[in-house]
DNA sequence: AATCAATTGCGTAAAAAATACGCATAATAT
DNA sequence: ATATTATGCGTATTTTTTACGCAATTGATT
C-alpha cells in the first residue's frame, strides 16, 4: 500500500491549474490540445493542466504548464473561471482553476513533455475529456469579452503584421465580418498602430504594408480611460 | 489529539468562498462585512464565506454564505476570481473562490448567524482580514465591468425607482458622473424600462415618476447581441 | 405673498462616431 | 488582352453621443 502521509480533520480537494492555449494561424483561432495516455478519459484530448503545487500560486502554475508544453516562459495568461462541480473528475474531487493564454503560434517550438500536443482550429475541437468542453466554451466567451477592454489581439500576432491579417484575427475572435476599409480606418484612428516602411508581397495580389503595435501610446491612452470598441 | 482521518499521498489546500455582498443605499454603493470573532485577525472585518463542502459547488457554497448573512435565498452571484496566494491565511494553505453578490438592502432581514454584520459604503472599508481588501478591490473591478455587458444595476435597486435613483446608482458603481438629462434619454431609448403612472413626492422638490425594470424586453434584446455603454 | 434654490420633465442643436461605399492600383490566372 | 482578387486611400451619409436650454413644482427664505 502507498504511503499517504499528509492528513487532515475534514476532506480536501484537490486543486489543480487548466491553460487553455489559444493561438492564431492567419486565419482562424487555434487551441493546444494534448492527448491524454491515461484513463481517465485515455485517448481524448485535453487541455495542458496538472496539480497546483503547495508553494506556487495558480498563475504560476499555469505559467508552469504553459512552459512544459510551448517552450514559453512568458505570455500573456488570465484567470477566467473555477470549475468546481464536485463530479468533474471520476477519481476524486478535482477543483481546476482555468487560465487562457495568449501565444504567436510562430515562437512555439514545442515543450519537454513527452505528451502529444497539437493545435486545433476552434471550429474543430475533437471529443474532450472530463469538462473541458465547458471550460472552452467558458474561455472562448471570455477571450471575446476581455477584448473589449485590451488590445489582446496583439498577443496573438508575430510582431510585425498587415491590416488584413489583424482584421482576420478580430473575425475570428469575435466571430463577425468587418467592412475592410471601415476597420482600417477604426484601427488607424486608435493611435495604437505604427505603419512601417517595410512591406510583404502578397501572393498573387498587390503587397501589402506592415504594422507593429505601439505599447507606449496604448499605456498613455489607458491612463486616460480606454474603450475598445468592435 | 484530534482525529484526523483523511489521508492523501500528497499536500491539499483548503477550499473556501467568499461572498462579497454589494447593497446600494441609495447614494452609495455598500458591502456587507463581518466582525471576525477569532484569530487570526480577531476583531478585523471580513467577507462571508467558508470552508466549501465536498458535496457542493462553489456557486452553492457562496449562496449558502450569503443566506446565512442575509436571509436571502436568491440573487445575483457570480465568480468573479479566485485567490491562491500560498500565504494568505497564516494557518495553512487555503485557495478561496470569491464571488459577488448584488441584495437589495431592503430584502436584507438580518441572517440567523450569531455574527456582527455591518454595511459599510465602498469608500469608508475599515482594516479588512486576510487579503481581503485585494478581493474587495478585484470585485469591485469586476462589478464595474460586468455592468457593460448586463443591466446588473436593477439588482441593487428596489422593482420601483426613479430615474435619478438609477443615475446614482450607475454613478456610485462607476465612479463617474453623468448628465441628468442625457442619462434620462440613454435609458428610456433602451427599452428596458417601463414608466409606471405613479409618481413619489420628492423631499421639498417636484415629484418624480416610477420606473421598472422590463426583463421581458431585456431577453429580447439580449437574443441578438447587446451592449450597454455607459 | 413674492422670491430663491433645488430638482424634475422634456426637449433640440452641435459634435463625433459608425457605416456604406467609390475608385484606382498591383499582380496573377485564363 | 481581360477577368479576378486583393490592397490603399478616400468621402458622403447615417447614427449616436454630447452639450445645454427652459418651464414646472415644491419648500424654504425674506
Amino acid at each position: 500500500m502507498e504511503e499517504l502521509k499528509y492528513h487532515y480533520k475534514y476532506p480536501h480537494p484537490s486543486v489543480t491549474t487548466d491553460c487553455v492555449i489559444f493561438g492564431f494561424d492567419g486565419t482562424r483561432l487555434n487551441v493546444l490540445l494534448i492527448e491524454r495516455g491515461i484513463d481517465p478519459y485515455k485517448g481524448r484530448w485535453a487541455f495542458p493542466g496538472g496539480f497546483l503545487k503547495m508553494d506556487e500560486d495558480a498563475e504560476t502554475g499555469a505559467l508552469r504548464e504553459l512552459y512544459e508544453e510551448t517552450g514559453l516562459k512568458t505570455a500573456y495568461v488570465r484567470q477566467f473561471h473555477t470549475f468546481s462541480d464536485p463530479n468533474r473528475d471520476p477519481r476524486e474531487r478535482v477543483i481546476t482553476i482555468a487560465y487562457y493564454a495568449l501565444v504567436r503560434i510562430s515562437e512555439v517550438k514545442g515543450g519537454d513533455d513527452a505528451a502529444k500536443a497539437e493545435w486545433f482550429p476552434t471550429d474543430k475541437i475533437p471529443a474532450l475529456a472530463f469538462d473541458h468542453d465547458q471550460i472552452l466554451r467558458v474561455a472562448t466567451s471570455e477571450l471575446r469579452r476581455q477584448i473589449h477592454f485590451e488590445p489582446i489581439g496583439f498577443e496573438l500576432l508575430p510582431e510585425k503584421f498587415t491590416m488584413t491579417q489583424l482584421q482576420h484575427l478580430y473575425e475570428a475572435i469575435l466571430g463577425v465580418k468587418f467592412d475592410r476599409r471601415n476597420f482600417y480606418n477604426k484601427m488607424l484612428k486608435l493611435g495604437i498602430l505604427t505603419q512601417l516602411d517595410e512591406t510583404v508581397p502578397m501572393p498573387n495580389k498587390k503587397e501589402a504594408y506592415l504594422y507593429k503595435f505601439n505599447p507606449e501610446s496604448y499605456n498613455e491612452m489607458k491612463e486616460k480611460g480606454f474603450r475598445l470598441e468592435f
